[in-house]
DNA sequence: CTGCACACGTGATCC
DNA sequence: TGGATCACGTGTGCA
């Protein structure tokens, strides 16, 4: 990547060096030379006004830089004074965590070719407020009586929807449901009646199919569903 | 922020400067020095080592800041070889998109008070696949049958759910759906159709609810719906 | 005073 | 060539 052999040094002094010393007014500072430069060749006038046009490039880009740093620094809501490698830390731990939710729930919401139930309660949601949360997905074809299916499954084991996301494309559904019962009437213990009704739901579901349209449905139709919308 | 006014210029070849000279050896550069450094002083010495002390820690902060800084190019799947400036742009542009996703997923969708309808179609969708893309929101009193009631209303209007994303709560319901028409059969103008439709889906909405339940329903069992799962 | 973080100007490198 | 970017070592201020 680097000159990592090129042990030759040019000392910057001879071009009017002295490594860090800033003045945004940009004075003339020939005459801060110490050494004889009473020689301005044309030569060392080119060079000069080459030095100058990079310094002021260099500064340029570090002001880009910073500037993207600070908005970094707002977007993150941290303190203004942070330093940039732990501001960059962060900003690397936050884009992971983001693309994680998104890629949750953009991506793994399309309904699957088969058939498939999932339950499992919350663990990680700890409030001692007498109340247990499952989380429910599942695929299957979709069928126009599907939802009001569903409502009356759960009304059956007392149990209510706390936020459900579903997918539906060219004819097969996919629906992640979180709800939640009382913990006088569930434990964890429940995942099994739901697993158990879910099944039988989509049961039911394949018979309705089967009946009603003989079992065959087009599937040009399909796509991923957040292609066109949003990108992942 | 920094010193404007300092026109004070201390020369660093004074005490063996030379600005830019990459040896990642850590040599002994006592020996390159031009001018007369035969006096080794305990003073010289003791500034020598503070210097390489402060080199290597400069080199040691500039590796953690780039070693963030490639993280990110391969969270952005971008060029290796992409710049500072350019990459720092993208991330803030891609943070701001991420951010903005997660709070129109996570906190938008919350059943408002009021009942509320929004229809809009998806400019920024220009798929030339013939087919229009359109947002319904609304929020209204919960009730058995409105999915079913749902379903039947984009049927009659030849549309498809592409996908929908729905959060009930204390007898309150929001839905957001994302619904495909034909291009020959609906155009922009079918925004109308859609709010049409929807507005007298809610007045149903509100009948049955008067006619099943008195109107009356509690409403402590509230809460905001995500607080428990995710955080924005 | 020691350590840490930043801005700066420069040489080298790539197209 | 020239413009743009990088790593480097240093000066300087802050805790």
């Amino acid at each position: 990547m680097q000159p990592e052999i090129s042990d030759q040094i040019l000392y910057s002094f001879l071009i009017g060096g002295s490594c860090a010393s800033s003045t945004t007014t940009t004075t003339t500072r020939s005459s801060f030379y110490p050494f004889a430069m009473e020689d301005t060749s044309s030569q060392d006038k080119a060079l000069a006004t080459t030095l100058r046009k990079h310094r002021e490039g260099e500064r340029m880009r570090r002001e880009r830089i910073n500037s993207s740093l600070n908005k970094l620094r707002n977007l993150l809501s941290c303190n203004p004074k942070t330093d940039k490698a732990t501001l960059l830390a962060k900003v690397v731990q936050r884009v992971n965590e983001l693309k994680q939710q998104t890629l949750e729930i953009s991506n793994e919401n399309v309904p699957s070719e088969t058939d498939e139930i999932s339950v499992l309660n919350f663990e990680n949601c700890s409030n001692d407020d007498g109340r247990i949360i499952f989380k429910v997905s599942f695929c299957c074809e979709d069928r126009p009586d599907l939802m009001q299916d569903l409502v009356e499954t759960l009304k059956s084991l007392q149990m209510e929807t706390l936020y459900a996301y579903m997918t539906t494309i060219g004819g097969r559904t996919r629906n992640d449901l979180v709800v939640v019962g009382n913990k006088e009437q569930h434990s964890v213990e429940s995942v099994k009646l739901l697993q158990n009704a879910f099944e039988s739901l989509l049961e039911r579901s394949n018979q309705s199919v089967m009946m009603g349209h003989g079992g065959g449905r087009e599937r040009s139709k399909r796509r991923r569903p957040l292609d066109h919308i949003k990108r992942v």
